[in-house]
DNA sequence: GGCGCATCATATGTATACACCAGTGGTGGC
DNA sequence: GCCACCACTGGTGTATACATATGATGCGCC
């Protein structure tokens, strides 16, 4: 673990109040989608409980939540790290998000109140200047936002979670894989146009909207066999 | 919770050595599914440490896991307590499996070893024999270990896992809204048909099968207006 | 000099003690 | 007679102590 990141933390835990496992999970999450937490990462109990302030116990609830939502890989008898997902299992993920986002995609279509349009409205808006302003970190919590308010007020509420924790995994798959020296993964109009799909209530187009969406961003990926390089260094490097 | 359940609890654990929260994980589910534990069932955390012989460390991490697949619900300092999902929460899940084994059977069509077909045959064949002796508990092991197979023998692991969570709450909400009076929830000649397609490589009838399959399961359910009497049941009966 | 084994440090697995919270029943006042 | 309040009990939330497994290290033997 990092001690820039420790300092994060603690800097975030005087602000608030007490801690819990809640705050732990969303706190590495945050983490490991920034890569400031890389796949591999050795998390300890006792430590992690020390960062926090807080005994094992929370620790170890955050951890199995965490295990529980493929962020970390938890095994008997060894330390929890962070989860190295191979370029299959990317692929997969991405699969499995295209069919179920696209399906959401479609049954929403028409559906979504006026308020929860403009939400999407005002963060599409946003993400575009985050791009224009370089802003990468806000620029990808804007394009999170448009998919978790798909998720969220989907008629199906089953598919809805199911799409949420696809859309923590895809993300930290593209955190690892994108490209070397590709400043964003934006991808112009894709977001104002579902939008405009979603408004007029045009389930197939909405469907493709994300397909074609997935894909391109799938596209902007580095899957290519040497990923064995990154793999070797995740596993000999240790803890760096 | 009932005494007859921790009779057979115990039974079970003086066979087998020690107990892990995986074992009382599997219990509980089993339990849930065979509706020994209906739901709306207290599941202190103390209780359930001295039917498994085992500290409330070990059960509070199984209740966690359990809470994750849904099977029973926690709530912060309160009683764990067997989920009882309500029927647009049935149909969501029904629609939500409908989707991913449909995509799943049309991928792996085609694919599988004989080996695993044969092992599909063998449980399609026991199934028949199971509803012909009118043995309902076999009847419904075999045919879930149809839906397991092709879960995990599908190419793609990250639909294959939610497919497997998808059949555990599937096969609790059957269990729950099952016609009152119906013995047996037995489709004739579905599974043999799904075989012959997954053997043949037919794709699109592969899909078509399961999505039928599960269309007729969904409406051997009573899922008409009358489930707020049980709902009432569930919450004014308490544990009787 | 290299390989194998004992030993130790580190971290998890489990049990338990104490503090706190929630629901419940009884009691007192109005 | 009814409502509000309070003490009590059952149960979870958290911390901590002890038992155990694992990986590393260094010594000794071949």
């Amino acid at each position: 673990m990092s001690n820039a990141w420790q300092q994060e933390v603690l800097a975030e835990i005087k602000a608030g109040g007490r801690i819990s496992d809640g705050d732990i999970v969303r706190q590495v999450r945050r983490a490991v989608l920034a890569q400031r937490l890389p796949p591999g990462t050795r998390l300890p109990e006792v430590t992690l409980g020390e960062v926090f302030g807080v005994s094992r116990s929370v620790v170890r609830k955050a951890l199995t939540r965490l295990a529980s939502e493929y962020v970390v890989d938890q095994r008997p008898n060894q330390v929890a790290r962070v989860r190295s997902p191979d370029v299959d299992e990317t692929r997969q993920t991405f699969a499995a998000r295209r069919l179920v986002e696209g399906e959401l995609a479609a049954l929403t279509a028409g559906t979504l109140p006026s308020t929860v349009l403009l939400q999407i409205e005002d963060r599409a808006d946003r993400e575009r200047e985050a791009f224009l302003a370089s802003d990468e970190p806000s620029r990808i919590e804007h394009s999170l936002a448009i998919h978790h308010l798909l998720a969220e007020h989907s008629p199906n509420r089953v598919l809805g979670a199911m799409l949420t924790d696809l859309i923590l995994r895809t993300s930290i798959v593209i955190a690892l894989y994108k490209r070397q020296g590709l400043g964003s993964c934006y991808l112009e109009g894709d977001h104002h146009r579902l939008l405009e799909h979603l408004r007029s209530g045009d389930a197939a187009a909405c469907r493709e909207d994300i397909e074609h969406h997935l894909d391109s961003l799938m596209g902007l990926l580095d899957l290519g066999p040497r990923d064995s390089r990154i793999d070797l260094k995740s596993i000999l490097g240790g803890e760096g």
